[in-house]
DNA sequence: GGATCAGTAGTCAAATTTGACCACTGCCGT
DNA sequence: ACGGCAGTGGTCAAATTTGACTACTGATCC
C-alpha cells in the first residue's frame, strides 16, 4: 500500500470538502512531495478512484473562481472515514512499510485519541522487535556469518534499521505520553491546512536542494 | 526509480545468460521479495522492457527442460552493462532513495573496485549530511519549533533517519576499508547465485513472519 | 501593448506494478 | 492407478504511477 490514499483521504477529511488542487496544495504544504509519490496524476487518480469506491462523494462544480478547468469537489463519506482510520491504524502499527506511509500516518496521528496513539505505537515497537528477532534467526546460516559474504550487509542494514525505528518510536511515545501535542477530543485541534489565500512558506516551484525524490 | 531494473540487470549479468525464472529465483535467494517489489510480473516486465531498450539481448529458446511454457533467455549487452554500473553508482550515492534501492546496490557493491565503492559511499555520507543541514534550515520556522506542531515529528524522523543512514554507511565504509569482502579484480568473486539444482535454504512458499511487504 | 511568467486546475499516454491465474511435469502417498 | 500437491515458467487484466502536457487568468516587464 502506498501512502497516497491515506494522504488524500486525510486531506479531504480536514477540509470537510475539497477539490483536487486544494489537496495537492495541502500535501505540498506538508512536504509530502518530498517524501511520497504525491504527484498531481496520483492525487487526481486517487480522488476519482476513491469516489468510485464510495469513500468520497464527488460534487460536480461550476468553473473555478480563479481560472483553469472546472473543478470537482469531494467530501468524505462515512465509509471513507472508516477507511481513513483503518489505514491510519495499520500504517502506524505495521513495521513492514515504507517510510512514506509512516510519515503520512504521523501527520494524522493527532486525529486519534492520545491513548490509542500510544497503544498503536507500542504495538509498532513490539512488531519491530519481533521482526528483528525472526530475521536474525532466519538469516543466520549454520556455516557461520561469513558464508553470506557482503550479502550479510543487507541483513545488517535491515536489522539496524529495525533497531533505529524502534528507538525512534520509543522516543515519540515518550513525548506523547508526556503530553505533547493536541489529540482528538482534547480541544482546539492542530490546524494542518492553509486557509484560502494564505501563503505557503514551504512551497517553492522546484523541489529544493535536498529533495527526497 | 525502483530497484527492479538494477536487480534484474545484475542477476542476468552474474549468470551470463539467464531466463526469467532463474532471475526470479536469484532474487528470492537474496531475499529481495522481502524488501523490494520483485514480483514475477515485475521481473518479466523488466526483462522484456530492457530487451526492447537494447540493454538485454533475448534468445528465444525451445521448450524448457522441466515443464512449463517455452523460455526466453537473456544476455546482457554492452549498453546493458553500462546501464548496470550507472544505476549501481547512482543507487549507492543518492541519499534520496528508498531502502530497496540501497539494498539492491549493496548486493552488487562488490562488482565495483574497492576504491570506487568506498569513494561512492563517502559521497553518500556527504549527501546525507548536506541534506540534513538543508532540511533543518529550510524547515525551521521563525515562529519557533512548536509552530509546526506534531508535523515537526515528520521532520524529526527524516533528520534522524539521515543521521542513522550516515552512521550506518560510515560503518560499512570502515569494514570495507579494513579489507572485508572480495571486490572486483581481487580474485575469486563472491558467488551470489545458486547453481542449477542447488536448493535454496531461504526460500519458503509463503513469505515468512516478518516480511517487509 | 505584446511577451512572458507565475499560479490555478486538471488531463493524458505511457510505463510500471500488482495479484491472480494458466499449463505443464514429476513425485508421493494410498 | 490416480488425486493432489509442489515446482517450473510464464501470462494477463486491472490498478497505479510517472512525467509531460493543456488551458486559462492575472500580473509584470520592457
Amino acid at each position: 500500500m502506498s501512502a497516497i490514499r491515506l494522504l488524500v483521504l486525510g486531506a479531504v477529511r480536514q477540509h470537510g470538502r475539497a477539490h483536487g488542487y486544494q489537496v495537492r496544495n495541502d500535501l505540498e504544504y506538508w512536504g509530502a512531495h518530498e517524501w511520497s509519490n504525491a504527484k498531481p496524476g496520483s492525487i487526481y487518480h486517487a480522488l476519482k478512484q476513491m469516489a468510485k469506491q464510495g469513500l468520497l462523494h464527488a460534487h460536480e462544480i461550476a468553473p473555478s473562481t480563479a481560472g483553469g478547468p472546472p473543478r470537482t469537489e469531494y467530501e468524505i463519506t462515512e465509509r471513507g472515514t472508516e477507511e481513513f482510520f483503518s489505514l491510519l491504524r495499520e500504517s502506524l502499527t505495521a513495521h513492514d512499510q515504507k517510510t512514506d506511509v509512516l510519515s503520512a500516518a504521523i501527520g494524522f496521528i493527532v486525529d486519534l485519541p492520545r491513548d490509542e496513539a500510544v497503544a498503536l505505537l507500542k504495538e509498532r515497537v513490539r512488531g519491530l522487535e519481533q521482526w528483528r528477532a525472526s530475521v536474525t534467526e532466519y538469516y543466520t546460516p549454520e556455516e557461520g556469518p561469513q558464508s553470506l559474504g557482503h550479502i550479510g550487509e543487507i541483513m545488517n542494514m535491515w536489522v539496524s534499521s529495525a533497531d533505529f525505528g524502534a528507538e525512534w518510536t520509543r522516543g515519540l511515545i515518550r513525548r506523547i505520553e508526556e503530553g505533547a501535542y493536541t489529540f482528538a477530543g482534547e480541544g482546539e485541534p492542530f490546524v494542518g491546512v492553509r486557509a484560502e489565500g494564505d501563503e505557503n512558506p514551504y512551497a517553492t516551484g522546484e523541489p529544493h536542494e535536498g529533495d527526497l525524490g
